[in-house]
RNA sequence: GGUUCCGUAGCUCAGUUGGACAGAGCAACAGCCUUCUAAGCUGUGGGUCGCGCGUUCGAAUCGCGCCGGAAUCACCA
């Protein structure tokens, strides 16, 4: 079926044609949808026509309904208000619609063609020294809701992860188990290993500053008592050892970051997130170092007296980067040139997204720019889906001052909300424990992805928790309950057959209906801007079209049988895009609530 | 100082390529459950869209300049 807003431009240009003998470009006919305080379905926008009919708007606006009406058996009526030419959709357009693509249970998403593009996208991406947080929380909801967006429109996606297991700050955990802990491991402690070797990170942190206060009480100034704090120094050399491969060293690493690796499956788990294939910092740092040093051959780069080797990029207008370090060694930018070939290397991508936060805008401007210098073509295809920060109403989160929100917290936090929420309300009494658990636990986790995915995610946020926990309004257990509340008719109205009659839809139908048509766009817009957030707000909206719908208007006992079973038919298709829209942003959606 | 991003109601946020008097939610107040789930629906109040100039028939949206905020500019990641 051809759609309305097409069929709206075609006719458009043929009835200025008709009228005033021009044939106009596409790109100047504008159409809208129709604004809510005035009757029609679509609007043209006549002011850029003024100039070939040579009349007042209302004028030129009249004539072209009429001719439009009398050229289309889709356009039932028309109105013109100042410039806007309102248009009428015949019944007809809106039931075929109902009835033919509504109806299709993948109705909004594209199919994967043959030649789809593929799309890498890197999300996650935690240290192994501290268990993951609100931030992390964003992004991992961002690069799962996008890369789900993205397949939704017809892509391939590839998700991975890079995990960056090594450095000082992961020794800095180790040594801290060490001097205090031995012996101690998840298990016997009873936590999460994430939660457990974060502890120990902290714990060295405290140690690391009793050490300089007492340097410093014994004359050394706070300088030098910061370099040379004997845990510090341990710390130092346990990385050493580390990249001598120690095998002690090597060891205590592997065991570690195995506990850490089972907390953040479990986070990860009940975030609902997974992945293609998961990078470790320890097997692609020093990747890199022969594509600079190609670059370096080829005259791209330049060393320095010292030997380390640098890009020049006063001609993009910023500065000097290193590349090399003049021991020989990589560095971050050095890494991701080498883990980009990598990837192409192993699975050719037509573009690679990297979500993460805009802390890092400069190195991925400055990544981009030295892959096209060294010749890679597919440099141009790198996005980074750069986000803001979250912050708490007090301000930004510090470690220090213990003001981080630990992500299993947070969903604990939630998932109990709901089950008070839940129980205060009494509806789910009759369901058997485990039925609820998962009520509870979806409902709670819907509260939280759909708070943070309903922001654009380039913005900065704020993460009220107090406000996070309301399930009234615009939040995810809305949608939820009107997906809940769709379900519970259906179920009543089973035995029912679904389908268009012969009588007339009402106004708030058409409303959903044209509403559902927007539904493919908004995945396309979505995919295009990489934003979640056009999902979610769309899905707002159309829950609570669809609330207005029932709270006027009974399904079951409408005024004829055939109109049951065309608001069946309409409930039904609304419920189903609610469900894979929601998906869209990894939120599951209750049965009931 | 350079670069990038943000500035819309008391608070949290929408506002697709410029279009009709700028929209939601929360908070406040007032209504609506013998009928399909009231986690819902309806109403009231609340705004110099940071400021100024410009482009245009038309600017929250585009351009320029200010003001305010954030991030970044390491032989850290």
């Amino acid at each position: 079926m051809q759609r309305i807003d097409q069929h709206i431009r075609e006719i458009t240009l043929k009835a200025v044609e008709a009228l005033w003998g021009t044939i106009l470009p596409e790109e100047q006919v504008q159409i809208q949808k129709t604004r809510r305080d005035f009757s029609g379905d679509f609007t043209v926008v006549v002011f850029p026509l003024l100039r070939y009919s040579k009349q007042s708007p209302e004028e030129t606006g009249k004539a072209l309904g009429r001719q439009m009406v009398e050229q289309s058996d889709l356009i039932d009526g028309y109105n013109v208000i100042k410039g806007f030419l309102n248009l009428i959709v015949a019944q007809r357009y809106w039931k075929g619609l109902l009835e033919e693509d509504l109806r299709t249970p993948r109705y909004g998403s594209s199919p994967v063609k043959e030649d789809a593009e593929r799309v890498m996208i890197e999300f996650s991406s935690p240290n192994t020294n501290k268990p993951l947080h609100l931030g992390h929380i964003r992004n991992n909801l961002l690069g799962h809701s996008v890369a789900r967006i993205l397949e939704a429109s017809g892509k391939v996606v590839r998700k991975v992860n890079l995990v960056n297991d090594r450095g000082i700050h992961i020794c800095k955990s180790m040594l801290a188990w060490q001097l205090e802990g031995k012996g101690r491991d998840p298990a016997s402690a009873g936590m999460k290993g994430d939660h457990m070797v974060g502890d120990y990170y902290v714990r060295f942190d405290q140690i690391y500053k009793e050490q300089i206060e007492s340097l410093v009480q014994n004359g050394v100034s706070r300088k030098d008592a910061e370099q040379e704090a004997p845990v510090l120094l341990q710390a130092r050399e346990m990385l050493r050892k580390w990249e001598a491969d120690d095998p002690e060293v090597r060891q205590l690493w592997e065991t570690m970051n195995s506990w850490v690796y089972e907390g953040f499956e479990d986070t990860y788990r009940r975030l609902g997130i997974s992945f293609d294939r998961t990078y470790y910092e320890s097997q692609t740092y020093s990747l890199g170092k022969e594509i600079v040093l190609k670059g370096l051959k080829d005259g791209v780069l330049y060393r320095k007296a010292d030997g380390s080797v640098w890009a020049d990029l006063e001609d993009e207008g910023l500065d000097h980067k290193l590349l090399l370090r003049s021991d020989g060694t990589s560095v971050y930018m050095t890494q991701d040139v080498g883990t980009a070939h990598q990837r192409y290397t192993e699975w050719p991508f037509d573009s690679h997204i990297y979500v993460v936060g805009n802390e890092q805008n400069y190195h991925f401007q400055v990544l981009s720019i030295i892959l096209k210098k060294l010749g890679f073509a597919w440099a141009e295809k790198l996005y980074h889906l750069s986000y803001g920060m979250v912050e708490l109403p007090e301000g930004k989160m510090k470690s220090r001052e213990g003001t981080v929100v630990d992500a299993d917290d947070l969903m604990d936090e939630m998932e109990t909300t709901a089950r008070q929420m839940s129980e205060e309300l009494g509806k789910l009494s009759s369901y058997r424990e485990d039925e609820r658990e998962q009520i509870y636990r979806k409902v709670g986790m819907g509260a939280l992805k759909y708070f943070i995915l309903k922001v654009d995610p380039k913005k900065n946020m704020t993460f009220d928790p107090r406000e996070s926990v309301d399930f009234n309004g615009n939040t995810g257990p809305f949608i939820q309950y009107t997906y809940a509340r769709i379900q519970s008719v259906l179920r009543k109205g089973h035995r029912i057959q679904r389908a268009v009659g012969s009588l007339d839809l009402i106004e708030k139908e058409i409303a959903l209906i044209r509403m559902m048509f927007d539904y493919p766009d908004v995945i396309t817009e979505a995919s295009r801007a990489l934003n979640p957030s056009l999902v979610a707000n769309f899905l707002y909206e159309l829950a609570k079209e669809f609330n207005q719908f029932y709270h006027d208007h009974s399904i079951l006992s409408a005024e004829s049988r055939e109109q049951v079973r065309q608001r069946l038919l309409l409930v039904e298709v609304a419920g189903r895009i609610i469900e894979s829209g929601m998906a869209l942003l990894g939120i599951e959606v209750p049965d009931r609530m």
